[in-house]
Parts: structure tokens; sequence; C-alpha cells
RNA sequence: GGAGAGGUGCCCGAGUGGCUAAAGGGGACGGACUGUAAAUCCGUUGGCUUCGCCUACGCUGGUUCGAAUCCAGCCCUCUCCA
């Protein structure tokens, strides 16, 4: 039996893409009838993970992480069946027991486990030696609770593994060894995956507008939909394997699809990781409101909007001032350089003059003005 | 506590009195080509009421016709020594 636990940083106010590998590996433990565990890391994220980071992070007030923890927690519900059932998924935050904690009770139940010589050699304290760079104490430390994290979890849910990125794998083993050391009945596991990239070396989620988040308040369904339908070709057939549910024999179908064809399989990605995460309907939706935009250059109403007051627009709204608004560009200069450069369109026309100005005739029958930003940009300005 | 090095635009990194809104690279955005892909090529990359003005090279003052560049004080980072 199964009951794995994969840890998150609170050091942001939502997960992005780059977290949904180890979601995954939950959800398909769940799906095999092993037990999930997402662990917050409200009290870890106090002391700050070194692992694979040049220099010390900026610690996080307690406050931050409290809300930040909020913001993720939404998400997890998504993918994963919560209650208390035998294969139900549970969450807990680490802060539950690691801020009580008793520094010199601490030293002598677990730190006497740890030896110096061997944490200075894991990769996480070495290579910040190596290069000569500052490791201070207190991510020291790190090593210690997320260890004892594992053993901890173990106690209370009988957790015989600890998935995570591969950047973990320290942290995971010295974990495992700290639990036979403290007389951990179960054998202990680890279970890590490698740090996803793009086929062409970018880091997974790390595209134009930023991070690619979770949460839908900052980051809308259509545009979740349009990050996946952009995925590269040579990446296709791995993420609809890790990205969604779908059987491998329709997957095999989708794969052998070349060319232009190979579009319909990232529709089918995209739709199916969308409705993981925002529901089936949401996804429909988007994949709808994309069609109709790409494919039949028509007016899908349903594209990102944005309302203005009608009495701006009767007085006439500049184009600058519109795209700003719309959130499309972020200043008035940048709006005069995209249209330089040919990037900006109104109703499917190219703006050529920062001049122009919006008015009331340029809602047509449609009610609604369309502003673009290169091709795959749009928001809609609506009236009120 | 002592000695030294350094803080430049989203990031890296040049620049040591005017030609510098600041080389070069990365990233990002737009255009062309395509398949809402990749690769490639081109352009852009502080703000504004844009043929002009304002703000900007850690902070505050000063020297000068003129400073990111010189001077003084302060803050911060790093290295070495104690």
């Amino acid at each position: 039996r199964i009951v794995a636990y994969v840890g998150y940083d609170c050091t942001a106010p939502s997960l992005h893409v780059g977290s949904l590998i180890s979601i995954m590996m939950m959800a398909w433990l769940q799906k095999l009838g092993g037990k999930p565990i997402a662990l917050m890391g409200g009290g870890t994220t106090r002391v700050g993970d070194p692992s694979g980071k040049d220099e010390t992070r900026q610690l996080r007030t307690v406050e931050e992480i409290e809300s930040n923890k909020d913001g993720m927690k939404q998400v997890f519900a998504k993918f994963l069946h919560f209650g208390d059932g035998k294969s139900d998924a549970t969450m807990v935050d680490n802060a539950e027991w690691l801020a009580p904690l008793n520094y010199i009770d601490f030293l002598r139940d677990v730190g006497r486990h740890f030896s110096v010589n061997r944490m200075l050699t894991m990769d996480s304290a070495k290579l910040r030696l190596e290069r000569e760079q500052e490791l201070s104490f207190i991510e020291f430390n790190y090593m210690l609770l997320q260890a004892y994290d594992f053993v901890e979890l173990n106690r209370r849910y009988g957790c015989n593994v600890q998935m995570g990125g591969s950047d973990q794998w320290g942290n995971i083993v010295t974990g495992i060894d700290l639990g036979r050391r403290m007389g951990v009945k179960d054998q202990l596991y680890a279970l890590t995956c490698p740090l996803l990239t793009t086929a062409s070396g970018a880091k997974m989620g790390k595209t134009a507008a930023g991070a690619i988040w979770l949460n839908e308040a900052q980051l809308s369904p259509y545009d979740y939909w349009q990050f996946w339908r952009n995925t590269e070709d040579a990446d296709v057939s791995r993420f609809l394997k890790l990205f969604t549910f779908l059987p491998l024999d329709e997957i095999a179908r989708l794969e052998k699809l070349s060319g232009s064809e190979i579009n319909e399989a990232k529709k089918v990605l995209a739709t199916e990781a969308t409705a993981l995460l925002h529901g089936r309907d949401k996804a429909e939706a988007a994949a709808e409101t994309a069609r109709k935009t790409f494919e039949q250059g028509a007016l899908a109403a349903d594209l990102p909007t944005v309302e203005i007051s009608r009495g701006e627009l009767h007085t006439g709204l500049g184009v600058l001032t519109a795209f700003v608004k719309a959130g499309l560009v972020a200043s008035n200069s940048e709006a005069r350089r995209q249209i330089q450069g040919g990037g900006l369109k109104v109703n499917d026309e190219l703006v050529t003059s920062d001049k122009a100005t919006l008015s009331v005739t340029d809602t047509g029958s449609t009610g609604v003005i369309k502003l673009s930003l290169g091709k795959k940009k749009h928001v809609l300005l609506k009236p009120v």
C-alpha cells in the first residue's frame, strides 16, 4: 500500500505548470489506489531550500507564506479527491509540527542523526561551497527539516514514499536515512522525476506573459488552453502522456500525426489538460473560442473581455489608451512602438497611426471592439 | 576590527568628463516565412501631452559650461586577514 507525499514551497501566490508533473504523479497514484498527501511547506518555506539555487533567497514573511498557501490550496482540489477514505488525498502543512519545535529537543532527537561531513557532500551544500558562494546556517538546516517531515508524515499517515523533482533527490534520501535511524518500521522510498524542459531546452512555463499560473484568477482558462495549444511539435507526444489521462493507444494514434495534422493533437492536448485543471466545460469553451478566432477569423464573444465606460468612447478613446486599458501593452510608448512595428489591430484592421481614436461606431453590430496584439493575443473592449 | 574589490537598464555585462537613453549578449515582444510549431531572417526593447520634454547608471551632496564617468559623506554586497 502506497502513501506518498509531495512537498510544495510556498514562495509564490499560485502554483504554476512547473509543479504540474508532481501533481500528476499524485493524481495517477490516487487513480491506482494509493493515497497522496499534498504537503504545504508553511514551515520549511520560512527557512528556504538551497537546492538548485545560486544564492540565498530572500526570507519570506510569515504573512506572505500564509497567503501564498491559500492561493495554492485550491489547485490540488482540482486534481485530487480529498476526504477520509483509504485512497483519499490529504493536505497538511508542515508548520503544524515544525513551528512548535523546541531547538534543544530537535537537536537531541533529530540533529544527532546527521553527519555534517555527509551533509557537506550533498549537492545543495557542495555546489555552494565549490563556487565559494555563501550558504547560510539557516539554509543548511533546511535538509534536516525536510527529512524530519518524511518521518513525521510516516508517523501520522503511514506515508512511505516521497515524490518530487530530481533536484529533491538529496533531501528525500536524507529523509529515508533519518527514518531508519529514528526507528521508522516501514521501508521508505523515493520517487523523483526529471525537471521538465521543452524540446528546445527552455524551462516549462516560462513563456510570453511570464509564468503559466494554475490559479484562474491569474491566468484564464482560455490563456491556459492557448499555452498548451502552442506546444512545440517535438513535445506533443511527451506532454500528452504526462499531462493528460488519455489511454496510451489513443496517444499513439495522435502522435502518428505529422506536418500540420499535428495541430489536431495539440488541440486534444490543450483541451484535455485544461479540462483537468478548470473543468471540461471551460476547456470546451476555450477550444471553441480559439476555433472561432483562429480558424474562422470570426469574433468569439468570450475572448478575454475588458470593460470601458461608454462615456469615454463617446468622446473618442485614443488607440494607445485603449490598448493599455486592455492590458495588451504596458504603456503608451510600448503601444506606439507596436504600431510602428505593425503589431496592433483594431477589429482585425492594422492600426497605422497612434493618433487614431475609437468611437461608438467601432463596436459595429457585435457591441464590442476587438483589439489584437500580434496574431495570438486578443481582447474585447466592452462599453458599459 | 583591518585590507581590498564592487554596486549600470528585465538579466548578464561594456563604458572612467561631452559623440551615452548608455556598446555587446541573453531574454522578451512585434514582423516575414509557416501549421496559433520549430529553425531562420528583420525590427523593437525607460516614460510622457513624442519632430519636443521628463526621468535614469546604489543614496545624498559637491566640482564643472557639461558627470554613469571626478570629489566627499553614507548605505549595501563580496573576497582576504584577525
